[in-house]
DNA sequence: GCCAACGTTGGC
DNA sequence: GCCAACGTTGGC
């Protein structure tokens, strides 16, 4: 079993709404480490960090698990979605997603008080010019971020 | 809104 | 296969 982070904008898409849908499909990923982890290494009962990312106070927001392993996205088949890619076809898809399903909710733990933490310091997210927006988790990395919750 | 950092594209 | 140009991400 993995751990792992994942980014959502909270005005796209928010814990809150995670919260109320139950479960939801991580549809719009359109970058390839990130895809390849959620179809290669990604498994039903993983468990992943919601991140609110490009707001206000940018931080964990909640706990989600792995429900669904990883299937073709069905936006990017779709001409009206802004996920659309002309060069996917349901024969030869090139993106997936897997689904996620809500935890729990937990206070907002920001990135300014990561990075605070030496403990962390070798997070993904905390790197230079990270933009990756599926990330694994070292286990003692999540543990000890549990703690902060 | 700015801008540094990064990934992708496409001409050669 | 190189690399400049471009678009996007995301914290501030």
């Amino acid at each position: 079993m993995r751990y792992w982070l994942m980014k959502s904008e909270p005005s796209e898409y928010s814990i809150d709404d995670l919260a109320r849908d139950g479960s939801v499909a991580w549809f719009g990923v359109r970058n390839y480490q990130a895809r390849n982890f959620m179809r290669d290494q990604m498994k039903p009962g993983d468990l992943a960090f919601f991140y609110h990312s490009s707001c206000e106070q940018p931080g964990i927001a909640g706990i989600c698990e792995i429900s669904k392993a990883a299937y073709p996205d069905a936006t990017q088949f779709d001409p009206s979605s802004k996920y659309y890619d002309p060069k996917a076809t349901p024969d030869n898809p090139r993106w997936f997603n897997v689904e996620v399903r809500f935890k729990r909710k937990t206070r907002l733990l920001p990135l300014s008080e990561l990075r605070a933490h030496p403990e962390l310091a070798q997070m993904r997210i905390l790197q230079r010019g990270n933009r990756l927006s599926i990330t694994p988790v070292d286990p003692r990395e999540w543990a000890f971020i549990e703690r902060l919750l």
